[in-house]
DNA sequence: TTGTAGGCGTTATCAC
DNA sequence: GTGATAACGCCTACAA
């Protein structure tokens, strides 16, 4: 175990004070070259690395960013922590990830723990405890940004980048009245999720701006939203007398399943069913029939959330606070919904 | 912006000395309850929280760990990433999260990053230039785990956990032949990834035990690994004379389109064609036949990366480089692979 | 252009 | 049981 090399040790072998070592790193301009090559070859040589530590310690700012979401299995968490990871890199800040705890307890020691190190900010996807965190956070007098935040609710303090969800269900929804279809369906999950009731929201929207009747919307439940859920409402489907022409899924894997049942009972999609899933997961360009998809931008708002947090420290806490930007998703057009020519 | 409190207004106002409020923290034992008790209510009432900065500075051990990946977006990154960070949490320990940069210049600097942050440890997939990326962490002596290294490679100085790639081909193409499967295909992808030639190792072994010839291993090369080019290989498949009865797939995506192709052009799976991919992605179980899967325990490899970095310190350097832990992937037997009873 | 000194918030070692 | 004090490594005025 070699003693960490310190600024002393560059200074002492380079034969200059250590002020001037710092300088050569802080302001390189003002010391001579030939110190200054002198000094940079025996850092080399030593292998000298700064102390972050220090530097915080001595009240620069930190360098460190934290990304609180629910769970990494998920891909929409996922790809807010990729979209983060990247800004962050750009703009020379490290990441630090932590999945949030089920309970409170856990919940605030992590918190705790954040303020330990003296984070710069904190990235964070809201849940119904969202207060309590807010509260701790302002205590701390930790910067933070609510991300995937539905901006319809009441105003948070801190500042937040949330997506359209409206805007996304109106899309969807538009997009299969232009292909010409008039009776839709609705497929959502057992939970009601405040992103998927929004693009429900939008859904209507988009009928009643086009003239047509809510009543037009066909909606269905789900006790689930999988793969298996949606063979079961595509079964259901089959025996409908006034059957949708098309399908918006409240996901994916939804969609993919009633996909999966509609073509083994032998329909044709779109011919027959045209299907509009959510989230774009991977697969879904690669289904049996390539699915239309609603893309949120997750790794969007992971980027924005960090440019957010960078703004911040420019503007005065009234304009930081409640500073919100809104991301419109898009409607990723594949086959499943485009009539054959 | 209100200065940060420190350890000294949390004395003054509790009227102790600062070294009595530190021993509330660090050795809660030999301080008086009731000075115990008043100091934890000011730290309450103040919101005081410690300097992880201060605390490392002073010599402590940093309580954060770094892992480096190639990519986000790649699944089994991932999963290296939750295995991870749930392990590091329940160690008390943080993640910082990297994405390894493509270029050497990038690569260097994200390690004198992670130097200057004085991390605890970084876990790592290695690539090509992995070489001088041990050589860099060796200097700076800094512990670091290779994550997903190929065990047959040469001894790495530094410690490792690997899959078992080889048992991994040996166990899939065995459960094919214990299905009664005599001529078995092995489809795999443009890049000769260590992994995947493992893979096809063990299939070989696997044969050659149960007194096959390797002849009877049918090879076959994809330009990607993806559903398309697993489409295409389908198709090809479809004129062969001597089609084999089954197929192991280096991906679950090429195993996926080879399934679409198969079962469109009237073969039935898995009775004409017994499948097993590889990866055991979100979506195999869901496939319109649920797919039989090699599963690389990615996230086991995180949380064992993490035991490998706590348990460093406690043997001598000789024991921790060069410490390996291999891990055994399993088959996730689906109905892909598995004939009607 | 370079050197010097003070202090950031902790912890550990010693007296009391 | 408790209080004072010296580090830890760095940055930045200010003095030379």
């Amino acid at each position: 175990m070699k003693p960490r090399v310190g600024i002393v040790d560059v200074a002492r072998e380079a034969d200059v004070s250590i002020g001037t070592v710092s300088n050569v790193f802080n302001r390189p301009d003002i010391v001579a070259v030939h110190t200054r090559l002198r000094v940079l070859s025996v850092v080399e040589r030593l292998g000298y690395v700064r102390s972050e530590n220090a530097r915080v310690l001595r009240g620069l700012p930190s360098r460190i960013i934290a990304v609180v979401v629910h769970d990494l299995t998920n891909p929409f968490d996922m790809a807010l922590v990729q979209g983060a990871e990247e800004a962050a890199r750009k703009a020379g800040l490290a990441v630090m990830v932590c999945t949030r705890a089920q309970n409170a307890a856990d919940e605030a020691r992590c918190l705790a723990r954040l303020a330990e190190y003296e984070v710069r900010g904190v990235l964070i996807t809201p849940t119904g405890s969202s207060d309590s965190f807010k509260a701790a956070m302002e205590r701390a007098g930790v910067p933070f940004v609510l991300m995937d935040h539905d901006g319809r609710q009441r105003r948070p303090s801190g500042c937040s980048v949330a997506i359209d969800d409206v805007a996304g269900g109106r899309l969807a929804v538009q997009h299969l009245l232009d292909r010409g279809h008039r009776t839709i369906g609705f497929i959502s999950g057992p939970q009601h999720l405040p992103q998927v009731e929004q693009r429900r929201a939008g859904a209507r929207e988009a009928l009643t701006q086009a003239g047509h009747s809510t009543i037009a919307l066909t909606e269905l439940t789900c006790p689930a939203m999988t793969v298996a859920a949606g063979r079961n409402v595509g079964r259901r489907l089959l025996s409908f007398q006034n059957r949708p022409t098309a399908l918006f899924c409240a996901n994916d894997l939804l969609a993919l399943g009633v996909l999966q049942e509609l073509r083994e009972a032998g329909l044709r999609v779109p011919d027959d069913m045209a299907l509009v899933g959510c989230d774009d997961i991977e697969y879904a360009a690669s289904a049996s029939v390539p699915l239309t998809s609603l893309r949120r931008p997750g790794r969007l708002v992971g980027a924005t959330a960090v440019q957010l947090l960078e703004a911040a420290p420019t503007l005065s806490d009234g304009e930081h606070d409640g500073r919100q930007v809104i991301l419109t998703p898009e409607l990723a057009v594949r086959r499943s919904s485009r009539r054959e020519t």
